[in-house]
DNA sequence: TCAATGATTTTG
DNA sequence: AAAATCATTGAT
């Protein structure tokens, strides 16, 4: 076997596939040397710039330009003024989507995944297939699926509010 | 129920 | 230039 990283195929498939395919996958990130592992429990996908929740629902804009890169790279921003949120790019180019990873073993919240895996900034555009700090590997078995509404999207309207896009095991 | 807190986006 | 908007959390 050479490894277990999940390569850019797997990130450049369509939001909806790769969400809920992140759930029990394996988040490794190196801190200080020190390697370490965590299962993904809870994701959002965020889909297109007709998906009103979607920040790519403002268009093109500099913050939002990650998200109109091929699948595999990291998307960073602030929200609430302290606390950065995760989410793994997906899809073709120019075709903005995103996975938010709202939840990893024993650690709840997004704001509190990314503070507990030491994400800033510098993170957004980094790449998850080549980085050395940061990847995502196969991870221990297919577990049960469930979805649900997004939250913290009340704005986006009554369809783009219900959408069952939230999967979490 | 709401304050904290700051980058991004809009003129709400 | 100023105001509003948040993929949230935790403490009142």
């Amino acid at each position: 076997m050479i490894n277990n990283k999940l390569n850019s195929t797997f990130f450049q498939r369509d939001v909806l596939e790769v969400a809920p395919g992140l759930i029990g996958k394996k988040l490794v990130r190196i801190i200080n040397g020190i390697r370490s592992d965590w299962i993904i429990t809870e994701v959002e996908a965020y889909r297109g710039e007709e998906d009103l929740a979607c920040h790519a629902s403002k268009g093109r804009t500099k913050r939002t330009e990650v998200m109109y890169h091929a699948g595999g790279e990291l998307y960073i921003y602030l929200i609430y003024g302290m606390y950065w949120m995760m989410n793994i790019v997906t899809g073709d180019i120019n075709d903005p989507q995103a996975v938010l990873i709202r939840g990893v073993q024993h650690i709840s919240g997004p704001g509190k995944v990314s503070r507990a895996l030491k994400i800033d900034s510098s993170f957004n555009g980094e790449s998850v297939v080549n980085s050395e700090r940061i990847w995502l590997e196969k991870g221990i078995r297919a577990p049960e699926i469930h979805c649900a509404t997004r939250i913290g999207i009340d704005y986006a309207g009554d369809y783009w509010r219900n959408v069952e896009w939230r999967f979490f095991m």
